[in-house]
DNA sequence: ATTACTTACGTAAGTACTTACAAATATATG
DNA sequence: CATATATTTGTAAGTACTTACGTAAGTAAT
């Protein structure tokens, strides 16, 4: 009990799984308060075979929400006790369609009023709560459904490690960082060009003294992302060496180090950003996007050979 | 779904198994993301350690809610992956406490990343629902504390049952009924006496035409219970030969049965009502004392060798 | 018609607990 | 102080499910 007062809902597990085991001890006195020859991990297929006999074991394990090898289990058990019978189905020897025997047929009265005896006392518990137990359930499955706790907990997660991301200028010291982030994606999906290898390893020639900048982004006292502004004429600047560490991946650093790109660009007066990629880099793409670029079918000739889309996006003054 | 649905409230208990399995797996998901050498379960256990260690596996266990049996066992294993030790209990060498190891206290501060993380998204998912789960929980917890289901439940059964009870009186044909009953739990308790015989093979003789009464009680077209009023002096009556089948038992129905004379004798004009009992009848002199009766000391001297007991109610008129 | 894939089911083994039992130690009682 | 009883723990086996896997039957594509 203590414990859950001090660790809270982190543990909802744990604890449904305890009320979960506490209900099925009562449950099991309930049973026997009855006399019926009948174990309580029976109910839900018996029920739904007595409403409804003739359905497969899949489409049991459907309804009620567990697998088909548990009711297998459970109609073999109920087949034992002779409560039911099973035969292939008509038409598709696969199935296995249950049906009450007698015996079965016999019983289902008596448990009708033990059900439903259980039934008023349970809506009586509920409606004792001030809060809806039966209905916070469906709600949160629902919830669930909509979103796993993982995805909220990733979320949750990456906000506050995002928050611990920096991002800074460029300077001559973390020239191996910046070659070694960018070196790093396009092996992995491609293969270094002359173009690349002039920029990574002299950025002060190729990329500062032509009016370009470098943006790269910390976390932790580390290097985690690079992102570089190449002066176009005409006011337009191009988005290029774009990289994320893998190990910093999913912490939403791309659009950080590319907003930040586009806040210095508008800074720069520019009207124009333009950027060049490969349709193979779904995440980079779908970040573009996200950063407000579109697709253009008739940019310049690209100095790179995995250059298969271009993109841009204008700058309103 | 379409189940639950289906039969309501009445599979709290399999609801509640299948939220709780739901919950895990999506722990399981929540500690992958992480890529801690750690297993959910381990948790509850290793949380108390940490927040205070050189507790033992009872405390522990108590503390979590679970059997020490589950706790030796995730210790043992906690143990294995080098994350706690143990050692026997200074003064009682019968407890186990438990420390961290080093490597447990370097896994302590993630670890407690990812369980703010989780109470965050956890506690959002919470507040999304209208009815709130883990308040919910707490009273349902609180309620079945308070009254287990089983006592519920047979709350609603009994109440349904003594609905299809009827009060009826004597007529010459159940002297049989009259005679079978009262002798079962004479027989059971005690052993038949002569004035025991005599009323219940001659009811007219001995208790009828003495100005006395028979009152009997029908369930499903059986009777299942006897209760007699003997005509005393002085506007008395000695209330007798109260039996109730062992098969209706529990139906309160030796409460109706004892109401039913109480009516009849106060519809008779008599200002107290006696009766004479053994302490060994537990059931039975709870129920005199649900229906107003209390002891007295000095009453007249009895015919029956198994009365201990003496005891009388006084009618208003 | 053959082949590849999908579906339905049963069985085996795993999981995260439980209950049952046994052993060691502590405490109470005569 | 010996002995009976209670407490603490560990181990084994059970429970009510799950996942993993294999087999048989159905369906689609060549």
């Amino acid at each position: 009990m203590d414990f859950f007062d001090q660790i809270g809902p982190t543990a909802l597990g744990s604890r449904l799984r305890r009320l979960s085991e506490q209900m099925s001890g009562q449950a099991a006195e309930v049973y026997a308060l009855y006399h019926l020859p009948f174990e309580p991990r029976w109910f839900p297929v018996f029920y739904l075979v007595a409403e409804q006999p003739g359905q497969s074991v899949g489409e049991l394990a459907h309804r009620i929400g567990q697998t088909h090898a548990a009711v297998s289990q459970v109609v073999k058990e109920l087949g034992k006790h002779g409560l039911v019978c099973t035969e292939r189905g008509a038409g598709d020897l696969r199935r296995n369609v249950v049906t009450l025997t007698a015996k079965g047929a016999a019983l289902w009265p008596a448990l009708q009023e033990q059900t439903n005896d259980v039934r008023l006392a349970t809506t009586a518990l509920l409606e004792e709560t001030r809060h809806n137990l039966w209905l916070a359930m469906g709600e949160l499955e629902h919830a669930l459904a909509q979103r796993s706790l993982a995805s909220r907990v990733k979320a949750v997660r990456n906000q506050r490690l995002a928050a611990e991301v920096r991002i800074i200028d460029y300077q001559p010291a973390y020239q191996a960082d910046f070659k070694r982030l960018n070196v790093e994606w396009i092996e992995h999906y491609f293969r270094l060009e002359p173009a690349d290898l002039r920029a990574l390893d002299q950025p002060e020639t190729y990329i500062l003294e032509r009016d370009g900048h470098i943006l790269l982004a910390t976390y932790r006292e580390e290097i985690v992302g690079s992102c570089a502004l190449l002066k176009m004429e005409n006011n337009a600047y191009e988005l290029a060496k774009l990289a994320v560490s893998p190990a910093a991946q999913g912490l939403g650093i791309g659009y950080q180090l590319g907003q930040a790109a586009l806040d210095k660009a508008q800074a720069l007066s520019a009207r124009r950003v333009y950027l060049e990629s490969n349709t193979k880099l779904d995440a980079a793409l779908q970040l573009y996007y996200k950063l407000g670029f579109h697709k253009i079918v008739d940019g310049p000739p690209s100095p790179y050979e995995r250059c298969n889309i271009q993109m841009e996006l204008l700058l309103s003054t």
